[in-house]
DNA sequence: ATTCATGCTGACTGCGTGTT
DNA sequence: AACACGCAGTCAGCATGAAT
């Protein structure tokens, strides 16, 4: 039995065993083998134990490149986030990904980065690997060359969490991020809070855009009570300076919302250079569960989603499309979880921090 | 005679490379 | 510049031989 399946060298180039030689091993023809290798319904138990046993002692595996050549089909369907070390990306990915793979296809992940040129690349990379659907959570809504390549794909498209209303051939999976941050809001202020603060994201993004929208919303509802919002990228360096130019300028919100997991990070180094005790002088709340904030106490009060269940349903989205399916969009909610990192605004205005840092 | 498993042949696929 | 070829496997259609 072959060591290293399907691989090897010859005279210092790779090697590789093709049907060809299976063939001539078993001493069958080559469409037997092909009969085999594709569970072909006209093969007896003796020719498959055969071919089967030529295989194994040759260790050969069928080429995907030489298949999809004459079939077309790829298998492989490409799949562009922001930053796959992102635990939350992570998840999404791998609901995505176990959810096509049981129907044998394969991903081929690239990160963007936030960065809109690479994320163009890997878009043009992605249709030169001849990918059959696409899977794609894009840093810039706007972006004409993203989109360009997007409507030019020639592939099925399942967009994550984004909205491109240039771009009606593709389907979405969103989440519905008004409904947690307006539950907790409304929350915020029932405790009393007058002053809001939202460290924002991205507003080439929908998530961020939703975010700040329902909060001027519903801020507009609530007599007395204004909100702040800073937007940047979805980055801890962004959630850290965001935070200080909130707590120490005028008009300081009792209540933090931190836009991101990431932002989080940089919204919690923030706080730790600043005389903020949670939740005695300032509410905090987060989108999305940080890996750590579990042992956080008082425990983070959080608007959540199910990031796993957008992989599923947007792999979902995609195989129907491959199908043949018309786009479609849907919808899924985001929740608000209170917890301890809420209590009712301090009496008199919070701590003034000293201005140098 | 019929059915089934298998073999054989040639077309076919997209792309890069070599030849005319 | 145009054309031919090789790559590695799939596929369809037909031929063949053995089993029922």
């Amino acid at each position: 039995m072959a060591s290293d399946p399907g691989f090897g060298t010859r005279g210092g180039r790779p090697h590789r065993v093709a049907i060809r030689e299976v063939a001539e091993h078993a001493g069958v023809a080559v469409s037997s083998v092909s009969r085999v290798i594709s569970g072909h319904p006209d093969v007896s138990e003796t020719m498959r134990e055969k071919v089967m046993k030529a295989i194994d002692e040759l260790g050969f595996v069928p080429g995907l490149a030489a298949q999809s050549i004459r079939t077309g089909a790829t298998k492989t369907i490409g799949f562009v986030i922001s930053d796959i070390r992102n635990p939350l990306l992570a998840e999404i990915a791998h609901a995505a990904e176990t959810r096509l793979r049981m129907r044998g296809y394969t991903l081929l992940m690239m990160s963007s980065l936030h960065d809109p040129e690479l994320e163009a690349d890997h878009l043009r990379r992605l249709a030169q690997h001849r990918v059959e659907g696409l899977l794609v959570s894009v840093t810039d809504e706007q972006n004409p060359e993203t989109v360009g390549l997007l409507a030019r794909a020639g592939v099925p498209v399942v967009l994550l969490d984004r909205d491109i209303p240039d771009l009606p051939t593709a389907s979405a999976a969103r989440f519905d991020h008004a409904g947690g941050l307006t539950a907790a809001v409304r929350h915020l202020a029932d405790l009393g809070h007058r002053s809001i603060g939202l460290v924002g994201g991205s507003p080439h993004t929908r998530p961020s855009r939703e975010r700040e929208q329902a909060l001027h919303r519903v801020v507009a509802e609530l007599p007395g009570v204004t909100a702040r919002v800073h937007g940047g990228d979805f980055a801890k360096e962004h959630g850290a300076k965001a935070t200080y130019a909130l707590l120490t300028g005028e008009d300081r919100p009792t209540a933090l919302i931190a836009g991101s997991n990431q932002i989080l990070v940089g919204v919690l180094s923030a706080l730790a250079e600043l005389p903020y005790e949670i939740p005695r002088d300032l509410s905090l709340v987060t989108c999305d569960d940080a890996p750590m904030a579990a042992f956080l106490r008082p425990r983070l009060a959080t608007i959540r989603r199910d990031v796993a269940r957008i992989g599923r349903e947007s792999a979902d989205l995609l195989l129907e499309a491959l199908a043949g399916a018309p786009p479609r969009s849907i919808e899924l909610p985001t929740r608000f979880d209170r917890a301890g990192s809420c209590a009712a605004p301090p009496p008199s205005p919070p701590p003034s921090p000293s201005p140098d840092r």
